[in-house]
DNA sequence: ACCTCACATCAACTTTTTTTGATATGAACA
DNA sequence: TGTTCATATCAAAAAAAGTTGATGTGAGGT
């Protein structure tokens, strides 16, 4: 069983590692195929798929299969999702939820 | 030696715990002594210490200590940078920065 | 069909994080 | 000053995450 709060601290979870900060910045510059990455980063082969896998399933990256190739990028819907998230998780309830409340 | 993507994953460890989150939620309807944050959540003491302690260092929380007490609060400006940060590390880099790159 | 290339998965190991119980600190009060 | 209460810190154990090298899978090319 998993509880929402396990749910929602996975989306930061991918966050919270360098080096798939790293990688997130090479995917700033755009679309990047797997082979392109691993000699942009210091990782073995099978370390950047475990990576990729925990970006991609954060809904923060998106994967594009080619052929033999996979092509990774920044899933624009899975920022907004993360960022709406953080927002929520961080700013304080109010009891009415109008505007005009300044909590 | 800490790197810059070592301090930037730091704000998102801090996120990144279903105990954490569980503690945000509670702050978020307001201010509460670290006694009050006990008895709403299945923390031990020394636990609920650790793990605000590394809310804290994240800048999400603010702790004011009252006496023999310590009250915790979600920290605006913490919160804020928190999503500059996000939006930064997800957003893809324009060549020239300008709005009007739809990038 | 076979081989190779790109990537994913697995299992063993290492490192980091979290939990726990014990002890330390420091404020308030008798 | 001695005691109690609230919280912080510590060290050891447990659990989770990350790393590594080997192996699996599936697309293309020969």
């Amino acid at each position: 069983m998993e509880t929402l709060y396990q749910k929602q601290a996975k989306v930061f979870k991918a966050l919270c590692d360098p080096k798939r900060i790293a990688i997130l910045e090479q995917l700033r510059s755009g679309e990047k195929c797997a082979c392109v990455l691993l000699d942009a980063l210091e990782l073995t082969q099978s370390g950047l798929s475990y990576h990729m896998k925990i970006l991609c399933e954060s809904g923060i990256v998106a994967s594009r299969p080619e052929g033999k190739w996979t092509h990774y990028r920044l899933d624009p819907a899975g920022r907004d999702a993360a960022l709406q998230l953080l927002a929520q998780l961080t700013t304080p309830d109010t009891e009415c939820g109008c505007s005009s409340c300044h909590a």
